[in-house]
DNA sequence: TGTTATTACATGCATACGCATATAGTCAGC
DNA sequence: GCTGACTATATGCGTATGCATGTAATAACA
């Protein structure tokens, strides 16, 4: 090996080793997702809506007023026009009531019916038992709450450097 | 308050608490995850592949043999239709070699062309050098390895319950 | 060995999604 | 108050995805 080569290796190294460490953090973290979502996914609950769908079900829920639809973006992994679809196919079904807001003409104001408030409760519920069950079969209590603090870490993190 | 609803309610705070600390550790989990896919996804670095795609070539350059689509759709969050055409794609494109298997002649044994390793060489890198600097904004590398110890911990948790 | 069940992958079809763009409303400066 | 930049949501269009099912090959078993 020559000397160039060497010494090229030695400086990939000393680079790759904190980008090895993020890099394997975030295989690990997207490999629990795809684990756990793949698991929830199999679930019989979602006959009646869907992940995204409860998603959305889930975010107005915990809204105390009534949400304009970017808002809603902010929480929902969607394009703005597929969450504008999805939203428009939940009022269809009655789940969400959109109307205007007395503020701003062009916006739409979003809130759960009541039966969407009673489809989030009943599956929600349903979803936090599986969910429940497939956390504390693997980790501890006090490993739960280290993994809220650390995933934490990194959740709205572009609000925040933007 | 009734007697009977103070009780229910006891028990169910009783019931909530475990419920609420799993359920906690789940959500934050999707919200990094969440955050940080829409953060990738903005990347410029998609243009030649997508981030499905990209997971396919990244699953393949780790394997050093050849792949079948039931052990490549063990990795990829993605419908076995899905994953059978994402790679018909890839391989009317050049980045994957699709084979025959001696062994069995129903299976298709996938793996990188040339082309394909450089594709998944050069995105790999620019992804790595994102993540890295993503994760390293928001966690030390001690906090790092915690997270790696802690997903992994949910990591194919299907395959050892089943 | 012949019949059935099972596995591995592919395909028809409906739908949901993203990108680009359109439409409608608000705001800033003058 | 008018014009132009900007914001909030909707829509056209092409494509990717999932579900149900098809096709071909292997396995199991009588």
């Amino acid at each position: 090996m020559s000397a160039a080569t060497s010494t090229a290796t030695a400086a990939h190294q000393a680079l790759a080793a904190p980008l090895r460490e993020a890099n394997e953090a975030w295989e690990a973290l997207m490999g629990a997702h795809a684990t756990l979502m793949r698991r929830f996914e199999a679930e019989s609950m979602w006959c009646e809506v869907s992940l995204h769908e409860y998603d959305v079900l889930y975010t107005l829920s915990k809204c105390p007023t009534a949400q304009r639809l970017g808002e809603l973006g902010r929480h929902v992994l969607l394009s703005q026009p597929g969450l504008s679809r999805l939203v428009e196919r939940l009022v269809e079904r009655g789940l969400v009531a959109k109307g205007p807001d007395p503020a701003d003409a062009r916006a739409a104001l979003l809130s759960l019916t009541d039966e969407g408030q009673e489809v989030q409760s009943r599956v929600g519920m349903a979803h936090a038992r599986s969910v429940a069950e497939a956390m504390s079969s693997r980790l501890t209590a006090h490993q739960m709450s280290e993994l809220t603090g650390l995933a934490s870490l990194l959740v709205r993190m572009e609000e925040e450097t933007s």
